[in-house]
RNA sequence: GCCCCCAUCGUCUAGUGGACCAGGACGCAGCCCUUUCAAGGCUAAAACCGGAGUUCGAAUCUCCGUGGGGGCACCA
């Protein structure tokens, strides 16, 4: 076990002030590997990213894998969606099942021969025996067991029988799955770099099946067998595997193979900590603006670089500076430094932090992001107005489809105040519109709008009027944007241009003296 | 029921026996800035699950409770 140990300190702890000069010592073989039965969801995505990280903080390799050995639960799209999440989130591999590489293939599903052959070669090796009882059977005695208040196992009946007999039958061509024959006694020690050793008692386990009757292998025969054929030196998976934890150190010692790294990353919880979030908690965060589900996310207006940020930090503890991009996370992520206690989601969180990256982006690049949403909502974008939107709504920004309700007004040939919203706050509807009149003098006047031009005049007069900044610049802002909300007025005016001002501040004053 | 894992502010976390009357972040509250909405700045409130041990000294190590999570399939 020394060596194991020994492999185990992968990475000092880091420190900001000398972060290039820690190096790890050995480029690790990581992996991904979803089941293709369901949506990529932020539970997939942070173990995606653990992996990713160490691959590339270390020169190491990321693959994907998919582990579709359960014809039953196979959904058709799902496969799609996590490569889709997987490239937004900008998390790519470098061997998988679409691209291929040295250890393929890479879909489970290709690889029953290779299964098939390891399930008897532990057969031979007396650490595995065919099985030849009937599920009916096996039910049977699971419903006598719990009677019984036993915990439902399998009784060892074929367990019994003869090595020449069973590959006969199974050669004749009679139904069987491959059981592991796990030791009755003793204990089986497993270390997880995070948890420690985890001991079990041996008793407790069960003759786990490891090939199907269908021919397929069981998860912990495929993934066994998979993970040291790909060279996997880091096993990085979800907690939900810790209870077969022993059962797979079992299989890959019955082999004689040597063990990788294992880190059980913790579950997400729901937002209250209180368990996971159901079916219908999901759906009602889909309703609030959040989701769970990784395209979602990216549908709802969330960047990669917040979704990251934010999953990132579920599970991982930074000291002072939590805002990252992928490449300082790469830089500072240290294995080590992982919590295994369970996180709830934060939602708030996600939208903190995707404000913020938000606001990092470059005026091009920010531009470019928003550009489909004015495009989808059906306006026509010229790319230099775009342009010169961006700086003054980017800090405005929670999510990306934020820029419709701020900014889709730019691009309306008209636009619609609402009359109620164009008479200032404590004055009356005829005196609103005698600013009206009054601003459009001042307006008129320029040469162009800008906002060093424009402004001085109109604080003059709001000083002459006695009013507030507020009651003048608001009976504006709702003539010229159609909105009580809107990014700063006099850059939004130059932005829409003269012309086009003075018609709506003129169209504002005959809604006011209407009223 | 049995087995395994986990436990620091409401939430994510820092903390690896003295540097901790426990640090950061989100959120919340207040103030400042301010043409709306934001962003930004400042300030505040807010935690070591409980009980026994070990030790000169415990958030940190051990045990027992309690709470939470996961598993007990020819699912992953």
């Amino acid at each position: 076990m020394a060596w194991l140990k020994a492999s185990l300190c992968v990475t000092s702890r880091w420190n900001l002030n000398n972060l290039e000069t820690i190096m790890d010592v050995e480029p690790v073989r990581v992996r991904f590997a979803p089941s293709p039965t369901g949506r990529m969801h932020l539970g997939s995505a942070r173990t995606a990213l653990y992996p990713y990280l160490l691959a590339r903080r270390t020169g190491g390799t990321f693959i994907l894998r998919i582990e579709d050995t359960d014809q039953k639960r196979f959904v058709p799209g799902a496969e799609k969606e996590l490569v889709e999440g997987l490239r937004w989130l900008g998390l790519n591999y470098d061997e998988g099942a679409d691209i291929g590489g040295p250890y393929g293939p890479y879909r489970q599903s290709e690889r029953r021969e290779i299964y098939h052959q390891h399930a008897w070669e532990l057969v031979e090796k007396g650490h595995a025996f065919p099985c030849f009882c009937t599920s009916d059977r096996l039910e049977k005695i699971r419903q006598e067991q719990l009677k019984r208040k036993e915990n439902p196992r399998y009784d060892g009946t074929c367990r019994k029988l003869d090595p020449d007999e069973t590959r006969h039958r199974a050669a004749a061509g009679e139904k069987y799955v491959v059981r592991f024959k796990m030791a009755k006694e003793g204990y089986t020690t497993a270390l997880d770099l995070l948890r420690g050793a985890i001991t079990t008692e041996n008793q407790a386990l069960d003759d786990s099946v490891l090939l199907k009757s269908d021919g397929l292998p069981t998860y912990h025969l495929a993934a066994m067998v998979d993970d040291h054929l790909m060279k996997i030196t880091h096993v990085i998976r979800g907690s939900e595997w810790l209870s077969t934890f022993p059962l797979h150190v079992n299989i890959i010692r019955a082999f004689g193979w040597q063990e990788p790294v294992w880190v059980h990353l913790s579950v997400f919880l729901k937002p209250t900590g209180k368990g996971k979030m159901s079916k219908r908690e999901v759906a009602e965060a889909i309703k609030d603006g959040h989701s769970i589900f990784i395209t979602d996310l990216r549908d709802l207006g969330y960047i990669p670089e917040g979704v990251l940020n934010w999953i990132v930090l579920m599970g991982w503890g930074v000291s002072e500076e939590d805002v990252m991009t992928l490449d300082e996370m790469i830089a500072r992520f240290d294995i080590n430094n992982l919590t295994p206690s369970p996180a709830a989601i934060n939602f708030a969180k996600l939208d903190h932090f995707n404000g913020t990256h938000i606001r990092a982006l470059r005026s091009e690049d920010l531009a470019a992001r928003i550009k489909p949403y004015f495009l989808q909502a059906g306006y026509r974008v010229e790319d230099v107005k775009l342009l010169k939107i961006v700086p003054l709504i980017r800090e405005r920004l929670v999510t990306l489809d934020d820029c419709l309700p701020f900014a889709a007004w730019f691009f309306k040939e008209t636009v619609e105040p609402n009359p109620a919203e164009l008479v200032a706050k404590n004055l009356t509807a005829s005196q609103s519109a005698d600013i009206a009149r009054k601003t459009y003098e001042i307006l008129s006047a320029l040469p162009e709008i800008t906002p060093e031009l424009a402004e001085p005049p109109m604080r003059a007069l709001v000083e002459q009027l006695g009013l507030s900044a507020n009651q003048v610049f608001g009976i504006l802002r709702v003539a010229v944007t159609g909105q009580s909300v809107s990014p700063p007025l006099f850059e939004s005016m130059e932005i829409v241009g003269k012309k086009k001002v003075l018609e709506r501040v003129k169209r504002a004053i005959e809604m006011l003296e209407k009223m």
